[in-house]
Parts: C-alpha cells; sequence; structure tokens
DNA sequence: GCCAACGTTGGC
DNA sequence: GCCAACGTTGGC
C-alpha cells in the first residue's frame, strides 16, 4: 500500500464535502499529478489538503477506492477542463475515485507541518512547488499521524 | 489582492 | 530545440 497527500480548495471540495459522498477526482491536468494518480491502487490511504483558504493544512484522511480511469470531462467540449487533445479512445487525462476515511479534530497546519525536520524533503513543503497530487512516504505518514494525534 | 514560482505554449 | 510570453497555483 501507497501513500498520497492531495491538495483541494475547500471553497470548492472540502473534507466535509468528502464526508458526505465519495468523489471522482476529475480536472487534475498536469502530467506530474496524473502519473502520481495512475500509481494509486485500490486501498492506498491520502492525506486530504486544503490549500488556498484561512486554514491550509492536511484536514484528514481519504482513501482511493478506484485505480485510474480516464477522466470523461477531459473531452466535454462545454466542461471546464476540456482538452481537445483528449478523446475516448486515446485519453490524455485520468482520475480516481475518493472515500472519506477520516477528519482531523484539528487540521495539521502548514506551519507546524514546516517545523518537522523529518518532513522536510515533501515537495509540498519547498518552495513555489504546485503539485497537487503527491507521494508521501511511509515515514512522513506515520510522522504526521503522530503529529496529529498529539493535537487532540 | 499581490506576486513568486512554475508548467505550457508557440514562434523562430 | 530554445526561450519568451502567458496562464495558473497558492502562500502571504
Amino acid at each position: 500500500m501507497n501513500y498520497w497527500l492531495m491538495k483541494s480548495e475547500p471553497d470548492v471540495f472540502s473534507i466535509d464535502d468528502l464526508k458526505t459522498k465519495t468523489t471522482s477526482w476529475d480536472g487534475v491536468r498536469n502530467y506530474q499529478a496524473r502519473n502520481h494518480m495512475k500509481n494509486m491502487k485500490q486501498g492506498d490511504l491520502v492525506f486530504f489538503y486544503h490549500s488556498s483558504c484561512k486554514n491550509i493544512g492536511i484536514a484528514g484522511i481519504a482513501k482511493v477506492i478506484t485505480e485510474a480511469y480516464p477522466d470523461h470531462t477531459s473531452w466535454e467540449p462545454s466542461n471546464h477542463y476540456f482538452d481537445p487533445k483528449s478523446t475516448p479512445d486515446n485519453p490524455k487525462w485520468f482520475m480516481v475515485d475518493l472515500e472519506f476515511v477520516r477528519k482531523f479534530p484539528k487540521i495539521i497546519s502548514l506551519s507546524s507541518l514546516k517545523e518537522s525536520p523529518e518532513l522536510k524533503d515533501m515537495p509540498l513543503l519547498k518552495k513555489g512547488n504546485r503539485l497537487s497530487v503527491m507521494p508521501v512516504s511511509e515515514i512522513e505518514w506515520q510522522v504526521i499521524n503522530r503529529k496529529q494525534s498529539h493535537t487532540i
């Protein structure tokens, strides 16, 4: 099993929204992020990160419930994420389905993540990094979960 | 709202 | 294949 981190703007889709319904993670239009999704397996766990908002940080945990499959929004001309280079016969973009696992009682803030030397290699914490889907090592997963349990 | 950092596009 | 211009991301 592998671990991941995925960013979402809570004003658009938050951990509370995920709690009410499983979701298809469509609209990813970045090659690196797409390739990470293609490497996801059923049962992988995901830190759900809230970006571009008041309370930035990891809000909870989600689970991957499907492997990557073609993102149909990419060939719908009316869709905001339409890409003329992607077709049903030759899809260019992919998505996975996620379900809610847990919401942390308190968001693990970005600033508190930056305080842990064990996490300094996470792409998330690198200056200027904009990757929206990234792998998390087992060590990083454990360190962050430990951080979370201490805040209860 | 600002702006630095990044990925993508397209002219050459 | 280079690189300037552009659009987007995302913390502050």
